[in-house]
DNA sequence: GATGAATGAGTCTTCATTCAT
DNA sequence: TATGAATGAAGACTCATTCAT
């Protein structure tokens, strides 16, 4: 990593942190200067924008986070253990996103944003997610969890893609409510629900 | 509708459609007031704040969405035609209300916010959904489409539960996606799978 | 009184009434007319704009204060005593009128603002006020207690003058202190030196 | 000076000509850029708030009126010549600073506020100025212009107090009147007053 | 390479005043 | 006589962005 990139990597790391402390409407490009310990204009000498920041790290995130969730589909051995993992881990890796600062979820509901992230991920991941589902969903068939007739040529991927939609309930769910608790229940009776249907 | 109401509802129909139109972060006081016809300092006669005019507009939006899905899912006579009925107005209605300006989520993506109907709706109106689609789980089994096994006691609130988040992720798509075409093709994926996996 | 001074009296002792509470920058037309329980146009009605009923107010204050005062100096029988009569009631009078919100005195400093009793009176009560204090000085010299040729021909004007000046300096305090202690102890000293100085 | 204190002091001067100009409650942010040469928002590179310019100016106004006081103080060699030379520097001083706009007094006399110097002094400056009358005292003592028993202890103080009191009297009068004629003539007489009550 | 300095364009909000009824 | 409704004008403050050094 050179001397560039290695100040880009500096302000994204502050930019992200304040993020993830303040919403992405709050903080102000002086905000993450100051964070960063640069001048304010030597941000835009490494960015063109403050939307060029803001992408950037919403991009290192959604990365991030895929990276993590395919790690941990890769250790189980079964379809129901390997969804599992694939909701959960990608509940509690939001859910810590906004652990720290949940209080401003009542008190300021109105200003709280919705985070980028859907939207982003919905554009560059979700071909990526799910080929991975689709490859749990085969996992199924192969330890015979799920009826190979279920999800026979397309309907593999169309049902992979509701799967993501029931998701992504579920994720934003993580934005509003108290804890994972609750979730966790319902990301196992949405499964227990789906392997019946897929049986 | 007196004189006052009607003035109100003037102002509060053009921060509607300008919501609609720009999103919620991009409007200002001078916006809703050009809109409306009224002077800037017209809208604080009626209104103590900016955030007020806004929560006004989005309770409105909530509350008239519910009425109209409400409707809609009176008249059919089946657990699947309820269902459907639920999912595809609430779509609709949500649709129609980005309808006209999908071009804004592309180009600016990141100005563009979330409206805040999800965060309202997730508090004002949770328990009143919840409760309508248990009465159509109830209806389902009343037809024989449900296996009343399924959904004994807390069980039926809780795929209520489930069934609403999942639901939600539709939602969110409508705020992302082209048009309505795939979400209709899920939704009934959606259904048919629920029906195998209840009945 | 006719209808038409009753309502400019409420009016006025609203506005009174909120000046000596807030200070005469800090309160609008809007305060004024909820506090006299009349329409804010109505206000309109009866004087011309605010400045009317700020110098319809300042006036009968301080018309209010010349009177008490010049009644509190008319029963003393000796130099010594009227001074002491005429000084003290003055800072009783104005003293009270801030006495009530002395904590924004403290709190609030730059925006206290010096009351235009001061000028007005200045203008309107100049020579009323040296009068007084001339046939004070008058007495003086019919008691003993003050040498005639100081104060022969146009010696004696002058000197009401600047006695006159040294207790607007007084009065100034009232509005800086915190009690009347400091200015009573003040003016006895200030009375028993002039009592040197013209014996 | 660097840079930085150039651009202060530019700002604050163009701060302080309006306020002499307009009076404090009457300039704006507006105002003090377009009279510095500076864009609005510039003057929030440098202060803080409109405050804390205003703040700045007095301080600086007050600064310099005491340290030139000082300085008028210092030369003359008597009681009478210093207590003449203290007080009629002061009104100099503060006659300069409203020389320029008296015209306001008379039209405006409703919205011109009273400086702040009063109340800061009040604070600010009040033992130094009294313990400089203190000193002022002691020398007519040694030059036996006052009689070392009507100051003996406390008593000096007092009197110092009591002076200091008439003098904002006389202060008061400079924003008031048209000129220093007939504030010279009061000093002249307040001190033979005082001289012969001290003797 | 890095940034201090500067700012234009906007934001919400307040308030005295007008006027039709 | 009384006022509800409406507003123009202003005002303090913010912030992303530019640019000379």
């Amino acid at each position: 990593m050179d001397k560039e990139e290695i100040v880009k990597a500096t302000i994204l790391a502050a930019a992200r942190q304040l993020i993830q402390q303040y919403g992405i409407q709050k903080i102000t490009m002086q905000d993450i200067a100051k964070s960063a310990g640069k001048g304010k204009s030597t941000l835009y000498y490494y960015f063109k924008s403050k939307e060029e920041i803001l992408n950037a790290v919403i991009l290192e995130d959604i990365n991030d986070m895929f990276v993590r969730i395919k790690a941990a589909v890769a250790m189980p051995d079964s379809f129901k253990s390997k969804l599992e993992a694939y909701i959960k881990s990608k509940i509690e890796i939001l859910s810590d996103k906004r652990q720290k600062f949940k209080y401003l979820i009542d008190n300021d509901l109105h200003h709280f944003d919705f985070p980028s992230y859907f939207k982003e991920v919905r554009f560059l991941y979700d071909d990526k997610e799910t080929a991975l589902i689709v490859s749990i969903l085969e996992k199924g068939v192969a330890t015979g969890e799920i009826n190979p007739e279920k999800i026979k040529g397309e309907k593999g991927q169309h049902i992979a893609e509701i799967l993501l939609t029931a998701i992504r309930g579920l994720e934003m769910e993580v934005y509003l409510l108290e804890g994972q608790n609750t979730l966790m229940g319902k990301t196992d009776l949405m499964i227990s629900l789906l392997l019946e249907g897929l049986h």
